[in-house]
DNA sequence: CTTGGTAGG
DNA sequence: CCTATCAAG
């Protein structure tokens, strides 16, 4: 049994400030998978404290600095650790982590923590940058199920993929994170094979969601979005035996704006 | 009986929201004359509430924003506001105000807040800033103080008097804030014929104190500075029946670095 | 150790 | 509305 969580922490500083560690104790993973870690690798360690193995991309590109970071926090070891998509223009972005993990089974699980871009700044323009991560996205996943292996990418994909997927579906439809081509690029991804947990486990919607902005009533209106994914390979995705959303009961409960997407795999 | 508080508020917003609006509830001063106000004028304004009238310093020069400030704020009416104390050199510096106030008995009372540049930082250098500035003030108040009205200096002056006006007056003799060319200063002044009321109702110390930085245990330890003043004319400081310095009760009670110096003169 | 401004989300 | 960095104190 192989349990797997993901969430972006807006800052793991934070996210402990205000009670990640009493979750993340009582959830237990085997696997955690962050996003938004906003911290120097040595700050990340001392939060998670002992008996992690811990794959870290840090962005290391000019004025970055408390920006982005993703990692993937094991309690088996890890085997390779691979930092970035590929692309070069990707170097150092601190939006892609890979960490080889063995299995039970003598398997090889590439487990990925990734952090897509926001598209919905004008200045400097942003959604570009944002699709062309996603096809680096579909490239390096193509690559990695190429040898059979095992495949899950977890992370803040900043896109909804359905209108089940988001409250105020009409208002976004024009919106960076609801945009046609960014749906059309998660249909593909899923027709080709890939399964998205939260959706095969959540029912038919509307929700559940996994960020709500800080801003206004948001939260209290469950007025969210379902960004947050865990996206595996289709063995590993048959074996999945739930996954839930673990919303936060009360706002003064949050410690992200995200909340963690937790799966059992069988395997 | 006018009743007037001086401090140093370390930011409004922040003093606000640490409880200040307590403290100035019950103390009820006539003059309240505050130093850091970091805050626009219409924050400031917002803060205070109605049934104020209010002379405000703000910064204007580049880079300066969030940064000093000085205001009073008085129950009577402000004849005139004047900012600045003179030299163009400290034009919009934000760190001198005076308001000219009528009082019951038909004289006229210069009020001012001051907020003296620290002089402890190396790049720029900034200790012939304060020198100048306190050149400045020298020559400020002997053209108040020609016409015979009252005058109530009041601020934070970055400058402890004497040995009993600092706990650590051993380690600090050669510091910024305790140099002797700064306590000659104090000492011409003060020959000069205007009063330290802090000084003059504050016994023989050593202390009290109204300043302890936030780091370490300096609150708790009462290892303290007495930078703060209220400094008036003879004819008014002969008026006055007490100078109090308001400590709170324990570190967490505390919403600035400060404490408020509070005098009530019988005028 | 705290302040506010700032860029980013 | 919250994150972190930054200069300043």
């Amino acid at each position: 049994m192989l349990k797997v969580a993901t969430v972006n922490v807006n800052g793991i500083r934070a996210a402990y400030r205000r009670g990640m560690a009493a979750w993340l104790e009582q959830t237990d993973p085997e696997i955690l998978l962050m996003q938004e870690v906003r911290a120097t690798d040595e700050v990340l360690r001392d939060h998670l404290g002992g008996d992690w193995h811990i794959a870290h991309a840090e962005p290391v590109i000019e004025g970055s600095k408390g920006r982005a970071g993703v990692a993937i926090a094991s309690r088996r070891p890890i085997k390779l650790e691979t930092v970035d998509p590929g692309p070069e223009r990707f170097a150092g972005c601190g939006r892609w982590v890979e960490a080889e993990i063995v299995l039970d089974d003598g398997n090889t699980l590439s487990a990925i923590s990734t952090y897509v871009f926001t598209g919905e700044f004008e200045t400097p323009p942003r959604q570009a940058e944002k699709y062309a991560f996603l096809d680096a996205i579909t490239n390096r996943l193509t690559a990695l199920r190429a040898d059979g292996r095992h495949v899950l990418m977890c992370g803040d994909l900043n896109i909804a993929h359905r209108e089940v997927d988001l409250k105020a579906w009409k208002a976004n439809r024009k919106k960076s994170g609801f945009l046609p081509e960014e749906r059309a690029w998660l249909d593909s991804l899923f027709e080709s094979g890939w399964v998205d947990l939260g959706r095969r486990f959540g029912g038919e919607g509307p929700g559940p969601y996994s960020w709500w902005s800080w801003r206004g009533k948001a939260f209290d209106n469950d007025a969210g979005w379902r960004i947050d994914y865990q996206i595996a390979s289709p063995q590993l995705a048959a074996s999945a035996t739930d996954c839930v959303i673990h919303r936060a009961p009360t706002y003064a409960e949050r410690w992200s704006d995200h909340a963690p997407v937790v799966a059992t795999y069988e395997i």
